[in-house]
Order: C-alpha cells, then structure tokens, then sequence
DNA sequence: GGTATATTGTTGCATATGCAACGAATTGCG
DNA sequence: CGCAATTCGTTGCATATGCAACAATATACC
C-alpha cells in the first residue's frame, strides 16, 4: 500500500522558461519574504504592516488627508477609512477637522502612535536586514534595480 | 489657500540604504506585478490565479488530496477545503473517495476544469511575459535567481 | 450667484479569511 | 489487540475586504 510521497518537493523545481521561471520566483518568495517579516511582527505581538507605514508616513510628512494616505500607500479610500478607525481606537492616530475643506479631516499621529512606530522599527528593521541577509550588498541593490524596472 | 500636493510622487523615492531599496522594491512592485497579471485575468472574465494553480497541479501530477494540494501551493487546510467546494460548485473539480484512507478525498479536475486551464494560460501566459518584458531575458534570469536565494 | 459635476470619506451588504474546535479515520506503541 | 496520539478535512465564529451607494462638501462653468 505505497501512499502518496509525504512531502510535495520543498525545494520547487523552477521552470526552464527564463520568463516562467522569474514569475514563478515573484510569485512564491515575494509574498514569503513579506510573510516572513510579517510574521516577526507578529510574534513580537506587535500590529502588522500597514499601520508601520502610516505612522511613518505620518511622521516624515505631518498630518495628512485620508487621501494622501490612500494615495500614499496604494489602497483604496474605504481600506483607509478602516484602517485610520482602528487605530484610532487604539489611541495611535487622531482625526481632526481640516480648515481648508469641509469634507476632509486630517489625521494625527499621537504620542503613543510615533512611540509604537519606534518600537516597531526595532523589530521590524532587524527583520528586514535578516530576510534579506542571503544577498550581498551588490546583489541587494541589483534586486532593488531589477524590480524597479518592472513598476 | 495652497492645497496639500494633488498627487504624492507616482515615481517613488527609493531610500539610499540597499537593504531598505530591496525592502521597498519587494513590498511595492512585486505586490503589484501580480496584481496587473490578476487584473488582466478578471479583466477576461476568468477566475484567479489560484484557481489555474490548482487546476494545472492537477493535470500535472493527475489526482491528488487535499493536504497535497494545500502543502503544493504553501495554502491552510481550510482554504483548499473552501477554495475546492467553489470550484466543485462550478463543476471544475471532483471530489472522489480516497481508497487508501477514509478521511481522506482524492480531488479530480472535470474535463471543464482543464478547459478551463487552457483558456485561461492563454491570458495567463500573455500577461505574465508583458509583465516581465521590461526585462531582457538575462535580466530575468537574474531576477529569478536573486529572489531563488532568499527562499 | 446658481446649478451641474466631481471629490471625500463612510457604511450596508455580500463574500472571503484566520483561528480554534470538531468528528472521523489512521498511526504508533505497549 | 487496545488505547493514546496524530492527521485529514470541515465548520462556526469573529473579523477583514471589495463593491456600490450615500451624504456632505467642493469645484467648474455659465
């Protein structure tokens, strides 16, 4: 009674097709490679992504439009309005009304929020140097070229 | 009344350290090359990507189990258990008893189901060589083996 | 100024996802 | 064998997401 091989290679063939076999990397160590951070985050009970990048975003630039977030970060308007609801929640963002149009409102980052993005950071740059610790220096730079080619 | 800039730079500014120009190329671009490759697919009226993945390992490797499945494409258990009854619904896959273990089910894909793969490879194929075609083949290649590095 | 059009942010709804728990079946081990 | 531990697949629940519609406000244009 031979059953199925345990274990489906882990070590993924990639395809010989120069084209398939760059797509298939994108598809499969991209998202990895994310997770992977992610995942440290996580375990270090701190919030995901998303909201490093909106407190960064608002500590390099100030407080910004819903908008500019949206803008900024390359998701839709009603994902931001989410986003920006929950932090607030936490304390880590505030809305305040804009002077300059009635519709919009500006978003604040708190004390405890740039505090958290520090904390952050911490684990989260250290993740990052990790993940990607396998490329040399030269490398590095030619994947960060490679991709930006591809925008 | 100077507005807040309409647009922040389409053209981001890629930070000076490599390892933090790798980070953001892995975070924007590669997200969003496969979200254009997506696009194109939905744009025809097809389902998404998982939907081929599972139906060319299938055709590939013949009938296979769900935890085959799941561990093939790096998925949890439920979401094959889920992503398999939508396509059964649609009559793309079986599910069959599996003879060699009662819990388990063998899935098997429906002759529309790999029609289905055809028809869609062949936006699949297009849009995925259009995506990469900022590349030059030994471009690709790089790439390939540059992201193969950090797995 | 006054009306049509566009933009900002929010929300109801349907659907999708992660987690934990479960029942059924298999495997391991004395 | 007989019982504990493990594995497979499913599901209830809470949460997250996309879409379309909406109210409020701003802009464009006559």
């Amino acid at each position: 009674m031979q059953m199925q091989q345990k274990q489906v290679p882990k070590t993924l063939v990639l395809p010989k097709d120069p084209v398939q076999r760059a797509w298939v990397a994108v598809q499969r160590f991209g998202p990895a490679l994310l997770e992977r951070v992610e995942a440290r985050l996580r375990a270090a009970g701190l919030p995901a992504l998303e909201w490093y990048d909106v407190l960064w975003a608002l500590e390099r630039e100030g407080p910004l439009r819903q908008r500019d977030l949206a803008d900024h970060m390359l998701v839709a308007r009603y994902s931001i309005s989410r986003l920006i609801d929950r932090m607030e929640a936490d304390n880590l963002v505030e809305r305040r009304e804009c002077p300059q149009d009635g519709r919009g409102q500006m978003v604040h980052a708190t004390p405890a929020g740039l505090k958290l993005r520090e904390t952050m950071w911490a684990v989260y740059g250290k993740a990052m140097r990790e993940a990607l610790a396998p490329l040399s220096e030269k490398e590095t730079l030619q994947l960060a070229a490679l991709l930006s080619k591809l925008a």
